[in-house]
DNA sequence: GAGTAGATCCTCT
DNA sequence: GAGGATCTACTCA
């Protein structure tokens, strides 16, 4: 399994990303309890262009992750619980993301129901963004992190998604932001049972 | 099964 | 001081 190199992450185009990243697999090691699961669903959010996007009020100390680093995890703390795990993209000064709302899991299994109190395998275990980042054991403390480093990173095992397989929709959580709020930015896998929402066929 | 309220704390105005 | 890129549980049917 190897990662997925700095240059993916460099693309103009963040819908583009997001689109590609389903089917590669999201692995955390930290201290050396690694876990992994592969991406089914993704967002985009396209920086100062997107009123969804943290971005779009310009820099603030939380959102100077996305502005100054690429290829680089960005998290935060939504609702005052959930760790939401994103990934900062594009290029220095662009503040594009890729949100990751769910994922399947494949490795340490035990380790994400530990930490997430739950007791067997189901498919909440993964399914959301507050889900995955507690799962993965993401904590906002870890923002900035590089996709480089060897604790956190998205990997490339050769799994191969079908074009017909991917479902696009709006984005969920984000009425607050008007006509953006109807842009096709998310991307998932059709029929995964780990997809959050409603999904059409 | 569907709809709604509550949790809970960091961030920006 | 208000509100948020959400999830869960509980109510009602």
């Amino acid at each position: 399994m190897k990662k997925v190199p700095p240059a993916f992450y460099e693309q103009e185009d963040v819908v583009q990303i997001a689109r590609d990243l389903l089917g590669n697999v999201l692995v955390t090691a930290w201290d050396g309890v690694r876990t992994s699961g592969r991406i089914v669903e993704t967002e985009a959010y396209a920086g100062l262009h997107d009123k969804a996007s943290h971005a779009y009020r310009g820099r603030t100390p939380r959102t100077a992750v996305l502005f100054d680093t690429t290829g680089a995890a960005y998290v935060y703390l939504c609702y005052g619980l959930h760790q939401m795990f994103n990934i900062a993209t594009n290029k220095t000064g662009v503040p594009h993301a890729v949100l990751i709302r769910a994922v399947e899991p494949l490795e340490g299994i035990g380790v994400m129901l530990q930490r997430t109190g739950k007791k067997k395998l189901d498919a909440s275990l993964t399914r959301g963004p507050g889900n995955v980042g507690k799962a993965f054991g993401v904590h906002r403390s870890q923002s900035g992190l590089s996709l480089q480093s060897s604790e956190l990173f998205i990997a490339d095992d050769g799994y191969h998604l079908d074009a017909a397989a991917i479902g696009t929709s709006v984005r969920i959580g984000v009425d607050y932001a008007g006509a953006d709020a109807l842009l096709p930015y998310r991307f998932y896998i059709k029929g995964n049972p780990y997809v959050s929402g409603k999904q059409k066929t």
